[in-house]
DNA sequence: ACAATACGTCAGCTTTGTTGACATTCCAAC
DNA sequence: GTTGGAATGTCAACAAAGCTGACGTATTGT
């Protein structure tokens, strides 16, 4: 398990080693503090919390979505959701419609207050995001995409991927 | 606030189109889960939780620490952590020391039961994180760590390579 | 007709965050 | 030397958001 830095192939390995791992793990602990901390913190002034901004972002990103589809994304329950969704659609945020072809599902969409509600996270956080991008420059992007990439569920890397496709 | 892509100084900024800043929130969620998949099904059998786990983190990285020091890492409140400090200790997975200089403090550190807890749910971490950086290997590494100090706040940025470059 | 699917809901539990109140200890000003 | 404020840590009660399990209803498809 432990490995101290060898290099055990051809090429040099030492950022493999458990030391630069680890500091690989306490970076996203940090880093995902610092990514969630502004939309938190508007959230905060709203009686909304996390699980709100979340579904509103994916709502967003595929409107029409179904609930089934929202729960295969975000990995949480139905009832879990089923409690941010009422609220949501309770508070106008969100719409929820009958399917026209499956009258079971239910199609999400945003309503204007809730389109809003959604870009003031959102900018919230991709200001901050691309600070950090420009910060870092084009290539270490691109590095920090692939180790995240890698890093996910199959599951999720499937339906990670097909949204990432949709539009670029 | 919409940037549709046009370079704005001598280089290509395509990078930080809204669009590709928007990919790279997703990525971080969908990575984010898989960062914690592995530890959390682990700490499922044994009736403790991923408070635990980072408790023991870094308890373990920064032996002897402080529960001042530790709430400013993990930040929490106190009594938060206490809940878990708690249990670990009444567990035996970690021992409290009144401070000798300063009789307020309790000093924390790991028992031999606590270290092996750690060390199971830090190898599990670690395989996945190895696993992605060494799909992605030593350049894209050194992005993905660039990205994510530049998006820590700034007061966890210090406290974060204030840890990192004890070893490094 | 009947089984399966999609959605909503109720009840109850766990984890982990919060604020408020309180005891102990230290230190510095008086 | 006493004392009052700051710092450290603990106990109690509550809230957000996850979970399981059970059940009802409408719709679909075999």
């Amino acid at each position: 398990m432990a490995q101290s830095g060898q290099p055990s192939t051809g090429q040099n390995l030492l950022f493999l080693t458990d030391e630069q791992v680890r500091v690989g793990i306490e970076a996203m602990f940090f880093a995902y503090r610092g990514f969630t901390a502004d939309p938190d913190r508007i959230l905060a002034t709203k009686a909304y919390g996390r699980a709100h901004h979340r579904a509103v972002h994916f709502i967003h990103r595929s409107p029409g979505t179904t609930v089934n589809n929202l729960l295969a994304i975000l990995g949480v329950t139905k009832q879990s959701l089923n409690r941010v969704l009422r609220t949501l659609i309770a508070d106008g945020l969100v719409s929820s419609t009958v399917g026209r072809v499956d009258k079971r599902e239910r199609h999400l969409h945003l309503t204007d207050a809730g389109a809003a509600l959604e870009r003031e996270l959102s900018d919230a956080q991709r200001d901050r995001m691309r600070s950090a991008y420009r910060a870092a420059g084009p290539e270490a992007v691109a590095g920090f995409r692939e180790v995240l990439e890698a890093m996910m569920d199959e599951d999720m890397r499937l339906q990670y991927v097909a949204m990432r496709d949709k539009t670029e």
